[in-house]
DNA sequence: GTCTATAAAAAGATAGAC
DNA sequence: GTCTATCTTTTTATAGAC
């Protein structure tokens, strides 16, 4: 059956959206034009507004299912073992998760300032909810004498943080395979919690 | 002696730099117009080009200054211990710095992908040059026993970030004090890397 | 649903008066 | 050294034909 000359909605949206992703990721969210976005899915920029109300939506979406895709694949893994188990299951979750999506990621990270008050708002919700998912395994581990942290709170920040920075500078095809890569932060992140 | 009327080039510089710092940290340097820094100095928007070639010169020179203080800065420091000692020294010196220079440092993380591809290089250069400070550290600790690192390389690009992490959430009066921050994240550093 | 065309605003940078 | 004025380009977003 021949489709519609033109009509492609249901494939011109996710195109648009990769588009906006693979941009944004490349070159920051205000130096992207919705022209840009446009010629990179083949289309003009008017048809880009039959798909998101704006570009601050484009953005905004972009954000808030990255990080829903982060909590739920979190939380729907089994919960196994006591809080050392726990820790090094979220430490590898984390990297080998963020590994696998570099742009989302990045957008993540450096876009924040670019969102409305309060889709910002929303996405800073997402992203507490995800920290206080560490906090919790490190507040048991110390309720069990299995951790020694002054601070769960900062721990908790330090942590990420030093797991996020591994997508600064791993490239698959590198020198060390991202098993290894996961082992060598689970030694660090293990030893600097356990007292 | 009165000053000839309209001539101020000797604060007008200074202003310019202040001003493109504040707004390029608050609002990302494609977001920030060159008109916007004018208004913020005072000034026309045209009267800035007496002062930067362009746009892009403003952020690589606030970029560049940034990351040769931080080297000096540290280079300047007497040299005293042995590797414990002095990663201790790196550790507080690197925390004391950036959360003592919040805009500078948040420039140098995010704006990195607007410089121009020589500017880039030349900016990455200095980077390197101060993580190879501490991956020197890191090497000598091991090469004595001291430390157990199965790869200096990564462990710096992860120290690093845990300590620059800092910046995403501590505020001045806060808390906890400068130095209690400090202590803190020296725990986790030296059970991370001790063996 | 996509196109062309355009409105309306804002951008980086320059020219020339003072 | 700073100003006003402007050139030129680019921007987001919309209107209306097909």
């Amino acid at each position: 059956m021949a489709r519609t000359a033109g009509s492609h909605s249901d494939i011109t949206g996710p195109r648009i959206r990769g588009a906006a992703l693979k941009l944004f990721a490349r070159q920051g969210y205000a130096a992207v034009s919705m022209r840009q976005i446009a010629a990179e899915v083949g289309v003009q920029a008017g048809a880009l507004y039959n798909y998101t109300p704006d570009k601050q939506s484009l953005l905004f979406d972009l954000m808030r299912a990255h990080m829903q895709e982060l909590l739920e694949t979190w939380r729907a893994r089994p919960l196994v073992g006591g809080p050392l188990r726990r820790l090094e299951e979220f430490t590898r979750f984390h990297i080998r998760f963020h590994l696998g999506r570099p742009e989302e990621v990045f957008i993540a990270y450096m876009e924040l300032r670019n969102l409305s008050p309060e889709n910002f708002t929303v996405i800073e919700g997402l992203r507490r909810d995800y920290e206080d998912a560490l906090e919790g395994i490190l507040r048991e581990g110390v309720a069990e004498g299995v951790f020694e942290v002054p601070d769960p709170k900062i721990a908790t920040l330090a942590v990420i943080a030093m797991l996020t920075g591994v997508n600064t500078w791993y490239r698959a095809g590198g020198r060390l395979s991202l098993d290894q890569v996961e082992t060598i932060y689970w030694d660090m992140v293990r030893k600097a919690v356990v007292g």
